[in-house]
DNA sequence: CCTTGCGCTTTCATATTCGAAAACAAAAAG
DNA sequence: CTTTTTGTTTTCGAATATGAAAGCGCAAGG
């Protein structure tokens, strides 16, 4: 029987997702035809991959012996993405960005000059906080938090971002407590829910203070809203709260742990002109606007 | 975009065979869908992989650079597909044998005793010169007359088969150069078109007759059939003049260079339990036909 | 010069595959 | 116990991919 490579995608989903849904999504296809791909793969192996449970799909001992290989497959359709984009005309194409929520904010505000260097290229900015993988060709550029110990990729580190305690400006006339060392227990907070309790931001906050935030946000760009609404205080980078209006910095700009940051790009692309200069473009454009906000 | 990883297939075929019609034979699709294929992944990868000639398809230079990463996807396509085989359950699944066309014949002719072993499990035999490669996984089994240096293969040395010159009795009775050496100049020969001299068998006549073949055969069995019709005399196995009723053996059995036979199994497959089975099989069965035929 | 053969491309009717929504199932929350 | 949530499966009309056949272009052979 003749199966059909393309539905390993859907099996390495799956597999990686725990189910139908989250691989379809991933996808872009739907959890109805992410079923069906597994099953037809099922019957053309004339072996069971997947144990159904109602919360989603586990791996069986059979489709656990088959799923490195579906990764290999990825892996080398990764590498073929990152021929096609080693091969692109000079200076046209597509570059993929991935960064975290103020990153992709403050690239995309700046974007125009590099658009107006390279105005053949198109630039996605995947706004995504972990789950994007370079060996994987999620994207041709990531600006992470962390260093990666291993994969064929280069790394250049940029400084790192610093951030301070901010408040809407009459919030903070109100609230004497908010401008100095009380402002922990005494006003109210804007930072990250629970499940994120691990960035360093949040990691920061409750250092400092016993009490969760009062306001609990999913994305770093909500805590802005909440800021914006008078909600509280959060810590957020300068760069974004200096140029934001009606805002009120209450500390000075600090570096915390692990807000250091790197861009990494893939050796394969490292040379390829139009990944070159929008790295390039990156570390000047952030290197500039620090400066110009810790000022 | 996003690329469907089984165009690959197509792409890999299209490059090897040099067009669209060769591939879509191999793939088991029309040519039709073949150029779609093509065309598809020519739009989503921005690039132009095949130069378009009257008389086919040629790799541009891009296309050739994503050549080795689609000859990749391939390997690993056909690793799996060998586990699949190793996952199957004991004695049951499908056993695919390459050979030869003389091979082919005799297998065929036994099979029914190895269906008797394993009833479970449905054989393929490919009657396939040199076109099967067992990386590629187009077969489980390939019987060779050459002895590969490079692979993860496994290697079972049988003994060569001999092979003796044969005619149609009344044929050799009318003949009386038949049984001489004379034979070589004053006797019709049936042997192998041009395209195949490079067989062993076909050098041994060329190697002794000035003349080409009267009657030149593009497949082994036709030679077989030439022979039947009474057109002359020709060298074929033993093991097929000897059971063949109305041939007269007009030689000693000899063994000639280039016949020695081996037995490959990819290693992957070499502990799973049909492949070692069909394999002690076959060449227990071989083994015991050239006993019988050479007595 | 015309014919033939070969291979690609286009056309069109048919098959297959797909997504949206409904149906369904199980667990968690109220 | 009922409701809500989450995730899979089924249904059905729509979108997409496919093969057969016709069309086309080119080169080789008569």
């Amino acid at each position: 029987m003749n199966w059909n490579w393309d539905h390993l995608k859907t099996f390495e989903s799956v597999a990686d997702l725990g189910g139908l849904s989250g691989a379809a999504r991933k996808l872009g296809i739907s959890a109805a035809t992410a079923g069906r791909h597994i099953t037809t793969l099922e019957e053309q192996f004339g072996q069971v991959l997947f144990d159904r449970f109602p919360d989603g799909y586990a791996l069986t001992s059979v489709g656990l012996e088959f799923l490195p290989l579906a990764h290999d497959m990825s892996a080398t359709a990764a590498r073929l993405e990152r021929k096609k984009t080693a091969l692109q005309g000079a200076d046209q194409g597509v570059v993929r960005i991935a960064a975290g929520n103020w990153l992709s904010r403050i690239l995309l505000d700046q974007l125009e000059s590099l658009r107006e260097t390279l105005p053949q290229v198109e630039f996605e900015v995947i706004n995504a906080y972990g789950f994007t993988s370079l060996a994987r060709h999620d994207a041709d550029i990531a600006l992470r938090n962390q260093r990666p110990d291993r994969g064929r990729v280069v790394i250049r580190r940029l400084p790192s971002m610093p951030l301070a305690v901010y408040g809407r400006a009459d919030y903070v006339a109100s609230n004497p407590a908010a401008l100095n060392d009380c402002r922990f227990e005494d006003c109210a907070w804007v930072g990250y829910d629970e499940a994120l309790s691990a960035l360093p931001s949040a990691l920061w906050l409750s250092a400092r203070r016993k009490k969760a935030p009062e306001v609990r946000c999913v994305q770093a760009t909500n805590i802005l809203d909440g800021l914006r609404g008078g909600l509280g205080l959060a810590l957020i980078p300068c760069c974004i709260g200096e140029v934001e209006s009606g805002l009120k910095r209450v500390s000075e700009p600090m570096k915390i742990d692990g807000s250091d940051l790197w861009m990494l790009v893939h050796e394969d692309l490292r040379r390829v002109p139009v990944v070159r200069k929008t790295v390039d473009w990156i570390a000047a454009t952030y290197i500039r606007m620090m400066e110009r906000t810790v000022s």
